[in-house]
DNA sequence: TTTTACTTCGTTTTT
DNA sequence: CGAAGTAAAA
C-alpha cells in the first residue's frame, strides 16, 4: 500500500504525468492541493528529481505555507523544494541580480499605500488636473501597463495623440523615475523587472532554467500576462510545466488576471496533456448541482461538470427579508438555531457577501447577541496607521532614499515640521540634486527655515543613530529603541484619546512579531520588511478560536465551511450595478464565477438571503432578487421562488415606468432592466432617507450633453417635474428620449 | 503649524 | 451614511 493509493484515478494520473506540459483543470473541492503535493513527492521518490530542481508557485503565502508543510509531512522535515509566491520568488531573484538592471539590491518594496502617496506627490508635481485624473486611475493605468509588460517608452509610443493617455504616460514616466530615485519597486515591478532581467540577461535565465527543471503553478487562472511570461521563460528549456487551476474560479480579472492563460494553455503548449479533476469531495449533491446550474450560464469556459458521490443533502434555503437589518437578524438566528440543533461550533459557519460594507449590520447583530465572530477585513494588521508609522521608520532606516517613508514620519510624532518647511527642503534637494534625506542633513544651509532647521537636523541625527543601531541589534531591539526615543506611546496617548490603548497594543504586537522574526536563521532588517510587505492581512493566522467567519466572496476563495450564508443576493449588489450597466459581457461572467465560488464554499448546507430594500450611501433602495439565485434550478431549492419573485412595489415600479418613460416599451423587462427601473423609480418617488433636494441641472435648453449609454445629444426641453427635472434630449445616435436629470446624470459637453 | 468645518465620493483586491 | 481629503481659521 503506497500513499498514492489514496488518490483517485484522475489525481493519480496527474501525479504520474511528470514529463512535458500538463494542464490540470481542478474544480472546486477536487483535492487540488493534495494532488500537487503528492506530485512533488512523486517526482522526488519515483523520478529521482532533486528537490532543489522543483519550483512550486502559488499566489498566497498561506497556500505556499500549507503546501510546504504538507510536502514536509510526506517526505520528512524541511525539504529544499522551492515553494513560494510569485512575488517572493521574484524578490529572491531580484535581490541577487537587480544590479544588472541598475537598481540597488537593498531596494524597498512599496505597497498600495506607498504607491498612493507617491502618486499624490506626482499629481502635484506634474500639475495634473485632479478632476479628470485620480491617483487610483493613474495607478491603475500604470499597473495595467506593467502587467502587460509595457514599459514607459512603449507606453509613450502607444499614446498616439490621445490626450488622456498622454497624461497617463507622463505620470508613468515620473512615477517610474521616482521609484528608481527612491530605490524602490512596486508589486508589479517585482514581476516586470524579473522578466526584464531574464530577457536582457540570458545567462541569468539560463541559470534558473537549469535550476528549475520541474515547475508547478497553482491558481493558474489568476495569472496575468507578466506572470505567464515569467513562467514561460523559466520553463522554456525543459518544458516540464504543470499548471493547475479552474477557469470557473477566475475572479481577479479586474486586477489583470487573464483567463486566456488557462483557456489557451494548449495553444501555447500543443504537446500538453490535459487532465480534469471533476470529482468534488466537499459539497453535497444539491449544493454542487446548484453551483453547476449557475455556472452553466457562462459562455466562455472549459467544458466540465463537477460531480460528487456524497448524498444530496439539505436543499438550499432561500429567504428574502424586508431590509438588511432583517436579513442579518434572520441569519444570526438561523446560525444559533442550527448550531444548537446539530451540536455544531461557531467556526462551522461563515457569512459571505459581495462587498465589505455589508459586514457592518452582521457585526452589530453579533455584538448585540454576544456571538463570537471573526471579520476577515480589508483593514488588516499591517494597514493600521500605527503599524504603518513604525514600518515607515524601519523602511527609512533601511533605505535612506525612500522619500515616501521619510515624508510619512518626518512629523510623526509631531515635531513641528509642517508642509511649508518640508517644501523648502524639497526645493533645496531638487536644486542641489540630492536626496531628501541628504537635504535634511543640510537643513542648516537652507534659507528661511528658522527654528525648524534645528528640528529637522535633530530628526536626521535620530535616523542616523537608528541606522547605526540597526547594524548592531535585531529588528525587535531597534523597534523598542525607536518607540522609546521618539516617545511614540506618549504621542498615541495625546492624539487618540479612546483608541490609544488598542494602538499601543498593536505596536507591541509588531515588536513581538519582530522578536519572532529575529529567531530566524538569518534575520535582517531587509528580510523583516520583505516578510511584512509580502504577507497580506487576510492570511494572518487568526484561527484557533471558535468564531463565526465574516468575509467577502473574494477572500473566501480556497476556503470551505460546513454552513455558508450567502447574503445580499440582490440584483444591483451581486451582480453589482457597475457590472449590470456595463455593456461588455465579460464582467457579468466574472461576477457569475464569483457566485459559483461562493456556492462551492459550502460543504453541508447553504442558505441564501437577500433584502427587498437596503440603504446604499444613506438612501434606501429597492432591489430585485439576484439573477444568480434565479439561475439555480428550482429542484435544489427548499421552496420555490415566489411567482414573479417581485413584490408589489416592484411590479408597481415596472408599470409606473412603462407609462412615464418612453423607451420602456421597446425593451423587454429583463432583470438588469428592472434593477435600473427600480433605481429610476427610487429617484422619482424620492425614496431616500436623507434630505432629498433635487438639483437644478447645470445645462440649459440647446446645450450639448453627454449620456452614459446614448452618447451626445442636444437638450430640447427641461420640465420641472414633481420629484426631479424631466429632460428631453435629441440624441445623435438614438433620437429623442426623455430622461430624468438625477438618474441620467447628463454631462454638459 | 495645527485644528476645524466643509466638500467629495464611493466594488471586489491573493502580493 | 461615513471616511477621507481639502480649504479656511485659530
Amino acid at each position: 500500500m503506497s500513499i498514492y493509493d489514496t488518490l483517485n484515478n484522475k489525481q493519480r494520473e496527474a501525479v504520474q504525468q511528470v514529463d512535458g506540459p500538463l494542464l490540470l483543470l481542478a474544480g472546486a473541492g477536487s483535492g487540488k492541493t493534495k494532488t500537487i503535493v503528492y506530485r512533488i513527492c512523486y517526482l522526488m521518490e519515483h523520478e529521482c528529481v532533486q528537490p532543489y530542481n522543483i519550483l512550486a508557485i502559488t499566489f498566497t503565502n498561506k497556500a505556499a505555507g500549507e503546501m510546504k508543510e504538507r510536502v514536509a509531512n510526506l517526505v520528512g522535515v524541511g525539504s529544499p523544494v522551492w515553494v513560494s509566491t510569485f512575488h517572493s520568488l521574484c524578490v529572491r531573484i531580484l535581490r541577487r541580480h537587480i544590479e544588472l538592471l541598475g537598481y540597488d539590491p537593498g531596494f524597498t518594496i512599496y505597497d498600495a499605500d506607498d504607491q498612493k502617496s507617491l502618486m499624490k506627490n506626482i499629481i502635484k508635481r506634474l500639475d495634473i488636473d485632479t478632476k479628470m485624473f485620480k491617483e487610483k486611475t493613474l495607478l491603475g493605468a500604470i499597473s495595467n501597463a506593467k502587467e502587460k509588460l509595457v514599459d514607459v517608452n512603449e507606453y509613450e509610443l502607444s499614446v498616439r495623440g490621445d490626450r488622456y493617455r498622454g497624461v497617463c504616460a507622463r505620470a508613468y514616466r515620473e512615477y517610474q523615475d521616482t521609484l528608481v530615485k527612491n530605490c524602490a519597486v512596486d508589486f508589479d515591478d517585482l514581476i516586470f523587472l524579473c522578466v526584464k532581467l531574464f530577457k536582457e540577461h540570458p545567462e541569468v535565465l539560463d541559470m534558473y532554467q537549469e535550476r528549475f527543471k520541474f515547475i508547478m503553478v497553482d491558481e493558474y487562472q489568476d495569472t496575468n500576462y507578466a506572470q505567464f511570461e515569467l513562467v514561460r521563460l523559466l520553463a522554456d528549456r525543459y518544458r516540464n510545466l504543470c499548471v493547475v487551476g479552474d477557469d470557473d474560479q477566475s475572479i481577479y480579472a479586474f486586477r489583470g488576471a487573464d483567463i486566456r492563460n488557462i483557456l489557451n494553455f494548449e495553444v501555447h503548449y500543443p504537446e500538453a496533456k490535459v487532465i480534469k479533476l471533476e470529482q468534488n469531495y466537499r459539497s453535497t449533491g444539491n449544493i454542487l448541482n446548484a453551483a453547476n446550474g449557475v455556472i452553466a450560464n457562462n459562455e466562455t469556459r472549459k467544458d466540465k461538470a463537477l460531480w460528487t458521490d456524497r448524498e444530496d443533502g439539505k436543499k438550499i434555503r432561500f429567504s428574502r427579508l424586508d431590509s438588511a437589518y432583517d436579513e442579518a437578524d434572520f441569519v444570526v438566528e438561523d446560525i444559533l438555531r442550527t448550531k444548537r440543533e446539530n451540536g455544531l461550533n461557531y467556526s462551522d459557519f461563515a457569512i459571505l457577501y459581495r462587498t465589505n460594507a455589508q459586514s457592518r449590520v452582521f457585526e452589530e447583530m453579533f455584538v448585540r447577541d454576544g456571538v463570537p465572530y471573526n471579520l476577515v477585513a480589508g483593514t488588516a494588521f499591517y494597514d493600521r496607521q500605527e503599524i504603518r508609522d513604525m514600518m515607515a521608520y524601519l523602511k527609512a532606516v533601511a533605505n535612506p532614499n525612500d522619500e515616501i517613508s521619510l515624508r510619512r514620519i518626518i512629523n510623526v510624532p509631531k515635531r513641528g515640521i509642517g508642509q511649508a518647511s518640508l517644501s523648502k527642503v524639497e526645493d533645496y534637494a531638487e536644486l542641489h540634486d540630492i536626496s531628501l534625506f541628504e537635504a535634511f542633513k543640510n537643513a542648516g544651509d537652507i534659507m528661511g527655515l528658522g527654528k525648524t532647521a534645528a528640528k529637522i537636523l535633530q530628526f536626521s541625527f535620530f535616523m542616523e543613530r537608528l541606522r547605526g543601531l540597526s547594524e548592531m541589534v535585531g529588528v525587535d531591539e531597534l523597534l523598542k529603541t525607536l518607540i522609546d526615543e521618539c516617545e511614540y506611546e506618549e504621542y498615541l496617548k495625546e492624539n487618540f484619546e479612546d483608541k490609544y490603548e488598542d494602538k499601543i497594543q498593536n505596536v507591541y504586537e509588531l515588536v513581538a512579531k519582530a522578536q519572532q522574526y529575529s529567531e530566524n536563521e538569518e534575520p535582517s532588517l531587509l528580510g523583516f520588511l520583505e516578510d511584512v510587505s509580502l504577507v497580506s492581512g487576510s492570511d494572518s493566522d487568526e484561527y484557533g478560536e471558535d468564531r463565526v467567519t465574516l468575509l467577502t466572496v473574494h477572500s473566501a476563495k480556497g476556503l470551505e465551511f460546513k454552513n455558508v450564508y450567502l447574503c445580499g443576493m440582490e440584483e444591483g449588489i451581486f451582480p453589482g450595478n457597475m457590472t449590470i450597466d456595463s455593456d461588455e459581457p465579460d464582467g457579468m461572467e466574472e461576477e457569475r464565477r464569483l457566485a459559483y465560488v461562493a456556492i462551492t464554499r459550502a460543504m453541508d448546507r447553504l442558505v441564501i438571503t437577500c433584502a427587498k430594500s437596503r440603504q446604499i450611501r444613506g438612501q434606501s433602495n429597492f432591489f430585485p432578487v439576484s439573477r444568480f439565485v434565479r439561475e439555480i434550478p428550482e429542484e435544489y431549492l427548499e421552496s420555490k421562488l415566489p411567482r414573479g419573485y417581485r413584490d408589489s412595489a416592484e411590479e408597481f415600479v415596472k408599470q409606473d415606468l412603462r407609462k412615464k418613460v418612453s423607451f420602456v416599451k421597446s425593451v423587454p423587462p429583463t432583470a438588469p432592466f428592472i434593477a435600473k427601473q427600480t433605481r429610476d423609480l427610487n429617484m422619482l418617488m424620492g425614496i431616500k432617507k436623507g434630505g432629498d433636494i433635487k438639483a437644478k441641472p447645470d445645462y440649459n435648453v440647446g446645450d450639448r450633453v453627454k449620456h452614459i449609454k446614448f452618447g451626445v445629444g442636444t437638450v430640447l426641453d427641461i420640465v420641472d417635474d414633481e420629484r426631479d427635472y424631466k429632460i428631453t434630449v435629441d440624441f445623435d445616435s438614438v433620437g429623442n428620449k426623455v430622461v430624468y436629470a438625477a438618474f441620467a446624470k447628463l454631462q454638459k459637453v
